[in-house]
DNA sequence: CCCCAGGCGAAAT
DNA sequence: ATTTCGCATGGG
């Protein structure tokens, strides 16, 4: 692949490549030696690193493709993250420890589709290989993007793309049982489009996807439409709000309603901190 | 060999 | 309305 373009974002603050890329919310880059990363993202395939340069830093990103306002907002460099945790600790100050740590975090604005088929593959899995299946998937039934950097990368597929897909044929990329829900989700997607409204009639039409239940729609509803009052609760917050609050493991609903209580509007941006935190501790 | 993983759908209470 | 069970696959 020829033609790279650089794009350069400087003055930045509140980000670090390891807490966006692997604190959960994506599956599709990952880590070179020197601790840059290489991805796939809107069709384009880029290679990203980091400048520290005083207390600010700068965002080097060599693409095939996208925009600069396309970067910018993938990144998601319009949102004050300094301000959100200011607004976060005065509500919970136990979070400080989280929000310390995992200081560089950020809600990349992922496209619809591809987050909510990621995270019906999700469902009971875990993340390495995850990784493979969205690896799979877009070798598969995605456009074939060139060689970057080495490899043949390939975008993540459409819809139009997915609906060619047989369950015989899915079978082959060791989806395990998740293969039906794949083979389902692009007609569901052409007969219902991007959910809207508010956070529980997205939430509620988000469940209507056969292999989406409440914690795979919170997820797509954070990741994929940038809905930050989503709190998503799997086996992991399930320990922490046991740890950290002393819930019953079993009471999700309480989980639900401290989160809501504690974190509101910014649920999601909490969650991040916390379930990266703790997932880094092992 | 076992248990577990960013849970969910369907069956059984 | 709520709880239980089976589920494909591979990592540890």
């Amino acid at each position: 692949m020829n033609d790279i373009k650089v794009i350069r974002f400087d003055n930045l603050h509140d980000i670090e490549l390891p807490h966006v890329f692997e604190c959960g919310q994506c599956f599709r880059w990952n880590e070179c030696e020197d601790g840059s990363y290489i991805g796939v993202a809107g069709g384009h395939a880029a290679h990203v690193s980091l400048e520290h340069d005083g207390d600010s830093c700068s965002l080097i990103i060599e693409c095939t493709g996208g925009s600069e306002e396309y970067w910018h907002s993938y990144f998601d460099l319009d949102t004050d993250y300094g301000a959100m945790k200011r607004a976060l600790l005065a509500g919970e100050p136990k979070l400080a420890k989280s929000i310390d740590v995992c200081h560089g975090i950020r809600i990349l604005n992922q496209d619809y589709w591809e987050v909510l088929i990621s995270f019906i593959v999700s469902q009971n899995n875990n993340i390495p290989r995850i990784k493979k299946c969205i690896e799979s998937l877009a070798k598969n039934y995605g456009t074939e993007i060139g060689e970057f950097m080495g490899e043949v990368r390939y975008a993540f597929p459409t819809p139009e793309q997915l609906s060619k897909a047989t369950l015989e044929e899915l079978a082959d990329l060791k989806l395990g049982y998740r293969n039906a829900y794949l083979v389902s989700a692009p007609k569901h997607f052409a007969e219902h489009g991007v959910p809207t409204g508010t956070t529980e009639e997205k939430h509620k039409a988000l469940l209507s996807y056969l292999g989406v239940g409440p914690k795979v729609a919170n997820c797509i509803l954070l990741f994929g439409l940038r809905d930050f009052t989503a709190f998503p609760i799997d086996i992991w917050m399930k320990k922490i709000m046991v740890d950290l609050y002393g819930f019953d493991i079993k009471d999700i609903k309480g989980m639900q309603k401290f989160a809501d209580e504690h974190f509101g509007e910014l649920g999601g941006i909490a969650q991040q901190y916390l379930f990266y935190y703790y997932r880094s501790m092992q």
